[in-house]
DNA sequence: AATTCAAGCAACTAAAGGGTTGCATATCGT
DNA sequence: ACGATATGCAACCCTTTAGTTGCTTGAATT
């Protein structure tokens, strides 16, 4: 999931997807600054990662958020952001010590 | 950052790290199943998001978690889980709307 | 029926990334 | 001083990946 977020271009998709709602890929290339095809391939490595679904409509590929899988990271975000809180605590008490 | 934490090697190192406090390269190599050098390319590119730090102790280099910075992604993780939470309230409210 | 618009597929390029090996360097212990 | 140990540096390889272009397919529109 990491890896699927880590590139620029997907970051800003997702972050397209959150903020506009469901859309089209010729609207998420709209402001890309990429052509149709990279935002398309894109599309479908989040959608292997499960983080966004796509639905056809039409002649028209409509992709969105996927909930389930994006609640599934956010709360795993939540748990590493947790683990990372603890080790911040460990490093204090290490400091502390070595202070003393 | 993403990026950063998107490759499995680097994970690893991080939560090692965050299990088991600062350590050398030696041995953070031990167990990780690459090279030494593999290992310290990847604690580089930690180092370069900054998510690591690290201070020369005699022959060794000794790698631990950056506080600062670290306190700063978690609140960046924090922020986007936020975020996300916002659009599957939308996307919720989208399928109501839709039912009704 | 003809045109237009959305998207898929395939082939290709260029660059980045992860990995290794070999050799050099500096420090520690004896 | 000498051998062992911890690391850095550089060159190289292989695979992945981000991107492009050209052509095709299929639904909408008129």
């Amino acid at each position: 999931m990491f890896a699927a977020l880590g590139d620029p271009t997907r970051l800003a998709l997702v972050t397209k997807l959150c903020a506009g709602g469901p859309s089209s890929i010729a609207r998420l290339t709209d402001g890309a600054g990429v052509s149709r095809q990279a935002v398309s391939k894109h599309l479908r490595a989040l959608s292997a990662a499960e983080l966004v679904r796509c639905t056809r409509l039409g002649r028209e590929q409509i992709y969105e958020l996927e909930p389930r899988r994006l609640e599934a990271a956010r709360q795993c975000l939540e748990r590493i952001s947790h683990e990372w809180d603890l080790a911040l605590g460990r490093l204090e008490a290490f400091v502390e010590a070595a202070d003393s």
